[in-house]
DNA sequence: TCTGCCATGTAACAAGTTACATGATTGA
DNA sequence: TCAATCATGTAACTTGTTACATGGCAGA
């Protein structure tokens, strides 16, 4: 897939090894990202198969550089791709699989874990919507523009944006809920506690809410 | 991490091989994924490093199972792993990254992109609710639950509904914002057409909005 | 008899990560 | 002089996918 993620940058502009790279997973290719030492093979390849073509060049003060441009082999290739209809992508997420056995840890830990995380996707956000802007002052407002390039953009722009709201707000709902779930069982351990049983969950640490 | 979603699993309940692979991407392990084919190798490999244990289980009318255990040694990892605070992650959905090219492909076409993901995030998510719903009737409340395994398993379980309730509603936020797209540029084309001048995007083919 | 579930494995390949390696220019 | 940016590559390793392979039992 990789191939195809080159495909559509290089139908917009002939670009670098080097240029692609610093295009994924940032400026716009918020949803794909790639390593350089994937990238530079990968353009070989697509080359031998006729799906792009290479030419140097050569600057003055700079290095000598690889400029790589779709064919119309390489064109066809990926519309044929775009049109095919994707299956549904597992999830997989490190912080869900962890925050599923947080039973295992502290509510301190826990809690920290949730609050971090939310800071990382509040600053991707922060990215996201800087981007967005600068895309409505190039292109005077959004809503109204008639290029399909930045139409599609501004699309998948806006689904990155969805995400990183989305998962803010699951952080900050299972704080709450967790601050619920202490006071919940604060409250019931202190009553077994009066029967004189112990309670051995580690669901404690935190100062529980406000009764 | 692969390990650490076993070890995860196998904390709660000693299981095999083939038990696992049933929960990974189903019934409540929804966030995490994987082969049969990687799962056998990687408990052998656990064995070997003291993380997990395993026995033969012999039924009498069924293929004998070797059924895993964590080991301290796997629990105290596993603790270990959770503190971390993981890297946020770079998203990679192929579903974006063809949305993003869709000007390359005809209206039609990319809103028969749109609706069919939209339809299979909507099944999707009635797997998820129908799994919350379980859960509520074997805990009666989940708000109300002192059980920090049932806690973390809803607070899980609720990333995942709210993601696929975010992706269902971008999809339908793409599909508006196309239509009036297209009785834009329709209506731009008419104008230029009038001029005399050809326009050559792709952007078209789907009845417009009304004006 | 045939499908589906239980149960476990290997092998080949594709994709992704991390580290090693080089070397020029530009600006602080 | 030192860090950063430009620019490209390889190698070793880890992960993940797909296909091949086997075999018993249960129920339609």
């Amino acid at each position: 897939m990789l191939a195809f993620a080159i495909l559509e940058l290089l139908h917009r502009k002939p670009l670098s090894g080097y240029e692609l790279k610093k295009r994924f997973g940032g400026s716009i290719v918020f949803f794909w990202k790639a390593n350089h030492s994937q990238i530079y093979p990968q353009l070989r390849r697509m080359e031998e198969d006729g799906l792009v073509v290479s030419s140097r060049v050569t600057h003055q003060w700079r290095p000598t550089k690889r400029v790589y441009a779709i064919t119309p082999k390489g064109e066809q290739m990926l519309r044929a791709w775009l049109v095919e209809k994707p299956k549904i992508q597992a999830v997989k997420d490190e912080m869900i699989l962890k925050a599923f056995a947080f039973n295992l840890i502290s509510a301190d830990e826990a809690a920290s874990q949730l609050t971090h995380h939310q800071k990382l996707h509040e600053q991707r956000l922060d990215v996201y919507l800087k981007t967005r802007r600068q895309l409505e002052q190039r292109h005077r407002d959004l809503a109204e523009t008639t290029d399909p390039i930045v139409f599609w953009n501004a699309i998948a722009l806006e689904h990155c944006i969805s995400f990183e709201r989305m998962y803010i707000e699951w952080c900050k709902w299972a704080l709450a809920r967790q601050n619920e779930f202490l006071s919940r069982t604060a409250a019931s351990a202190n009553a077994k506690k009066a029967e004189g049983s112990a309670s051995d969950n580690r669901m404690t640490g935190l100062g529980s809410a406000e009764p």
